[in-house]
RNA sequence: GCGCCUCUAGCUCAAUUGGCAGAGCAACGGACUCUUAAUCCGCAGGUUCUGGGUUCAAGUCCCAGGGGGCGCACCA
């Protein structure tokens, strides 16, 4: 049967390009000479007698199809597709009587048959175990799963032209790594079978990326999966995308102002304005976003002074009346971190940059220009998520050395999440780092924002699942 | 990893206090020349997630396991 299926359809049009042009146009009963080849999935099917109406669906849109017994060769045909079916249409654009835009079909060609049902007309799918397992279906039984997966194919390429319209270069580095620097995360861990070599995933582009402006390449970037190996939620995926991009001569302060005006303009162009919706609060995310200090925040959030010089017991006694459940080999720098964690972060609605933060959790950053224990750092906070963490970078190889060797003491002491020491990127920050300024954006985390999503899986296409038995539905269902 | 909730026909959902497992849509057969989730007639569709247990009787109650959701923890 399917070899009888034509192996290639050309169309003349998308149907939202013919809604849209047709849209205030023809009178109700009118037929144009207007010939228009399209195709999709027939999605709806109301065959009348010696009539037929139907909804043809592409990924732009759905319009009505319309024929009549005696102006359509093999009519039966018509009535006997099932829902789902991709056919090719030809006809001319009419309106009907009762108004509505449609196709009069002259002649509709197969093109690929469903052998399963899909969802409920109506309804569509709604078990979210199928809806991820099978995206598949997901996408053409529901209607706001495409929308949000073209929107983020749009926000991807909108990141890309904005970045090199400034002059920003796209590079790609390793994966596998056999070190995982660049962030505290605990990594996956695959082997090389010919080199007999484990490499650990990578958990950020990082250090490769910095290794590049140390060659002189002065504006990067990647955009690229990542891979932490942490637990699932609302807001984590095991493996999820990010954008980091390095910059020769700026500081972080350089930087904010370009990260508010890219999430800005991208808000402005997905949704032609810069007010999103989050937790149904409007936020407003027009520059300039607010500047504070971990600080000042933490002090209006809980009326307490916290900051890396005070006296340790006193940073302890606030972290216990909050409930923050702290290791004894942390310093203020840690305490403070998590206090601010547990306290305030998640309150603030924002658009907001974080500023300053300790040193201690923070060993690829820059020592701050004004106080010894912080580094110039900023997270972006929006809806009470992060959504960016940025730094002005750490470029004395020395220093760099000093802090990859504590980090590699507290791996020693059983943190799964410190870093160890990248020899190789010390001895890249040896031959000179210029003043750099880096920034990194969770490109699942800035598509949830920018399209009202509350859970990552929403934005992910095939999101990290659990494996299923064999005795499964999904197994029992397929391959018949 | 811990806690709470949930799983019934291809899909969306019912099933009273533990008392014969149902409807709409889809599929299948038929009618219908302007429908809009078309309508009408007919037909078929089940390991109630799995395995134990209590009971005269379990979709319903209990135990264990699996999938999913939410919250916490970890993190971006």
């Amino acid at each position: 049967m399917s070899q009888n299926l034509p192996y290639s359809y050309k169309k003349t049009n998308d149907i939202g390009e013919l809604i849209s042009r047709y849209a205030d146009k023809i009178d109700p009963g009118e037929t144009t000479d207007d010939f228009v080849t399209v195709a999709g999935r027939l999605m709806l099917s109301r065959p009348q007698g010696k009539i037929f109406f139907g909804n043809l669906e592409d990924w732009t849109g759905s319009i009505q199809v319309f024929a009549q017994q005696p102006n359509l060769d093999h009519f039966e045909d018509l009535i006997r597709f099932s829902l789902g079916d991709w056919i090719g249409v030809q006809g001319n654009i009419m309106r009907t009587k009762r108004g509505e835009l449609s196709i009069k079909m002259s002649s509709v060609t197969p093109l690929a048959y469903t052998k399963h049902g899909f969802g409920d007309k109506f309804k569509g799918i709604t078990d979210t175990d199928l809806r991820y397992r099978q995206r598949e279906v997901d996408l053409w039984a529901n209607d706001s799963p495409k929308k949000v997966f073209l929107a983020r194919s749009k926000i991807v390429a909108h990141i890309r032209n904005y970045l090199q319209n400034l002059g920003f270069v796209e590079v790609e580095t390793p994966i596998l790594n056999l070190i995982a620097g660049g962030a505290a995360a605990k990594p996956f861990i695959t082997h090389h079978n010919a080199l007999d070599t484990d490499f650990y995933l990578r958990i950020a582009p990082e250090l490769y990326l910095k290794r590049l402006v140390v060659g002189g390449f002065e504006k990067v970037f990647e955009i690229g999966r990542v891979f932490r190996n942490e637990g699932l939620s609302t807001r984590h995926n095991p493996e999820f995308t990010l954008l980091e991009l390095y910059q020769a001569y700026v500081d972080y302060k350089d930087l904010m102002i370009l990260c508010e005006n890219l999430i800005a303009e991208l808000a402005q162009m997905l949704n032609g304005t810069t007010v999103v919706t989050s937790n149904d609060k409007q936020i407003d995310l027009k520059p300039p976003f607010l500047r504070r200090t971990m600080e000042e925040l933490i002090f209006e959030s809980i009326g307490e002074k916290v900051n890396v010089h005070e006296d340790i017991d006193h940073l302890r006694n606030v972290a216990k009346k909050y409930g923050v459940i702290f290791d004894e080999s942390w310093k203020q720098g840690k305490l403070m971190l998590e206090i601010y964690e547990k306290t305030t972060e998640s309150n603030l609605d924002g658009p907001i940059f974080v500023l300053d933060y300790p040193k201690e959790v923070s060993p690829l950053a820059r020592t701050h220009r004004d106080d010894d224990l912080l580094v110039e750092r900023f997270e972006c906070i929006i809806g009470g998520k992060e959504l960016c963490n940025a730094f002005s970078e750490l470029n004395d190889p020395e220093d760099q050395r000093h802090r990859m060797e504590l980090q590699a003491l507290q791996k020693a002491h059983g943190d799964q999440e410190a870093m160890e020491v990248d020899f190789d990127y010390i001895r890249a920050l040896e031959y000179g780092l210029p003043p750099t300024g880096g920034l990194g954006i969770g490109i699942d985390r800035l598509v949830m924002l920018l399209t009202g999503t509350a859970a990552i899986r929403d934005v992910i296409l095939f999101p990290t699942l659990k494996p299923i038995s064999l005795e499964s539905k999904i197994e029992g269902e397929e391959i018949d």
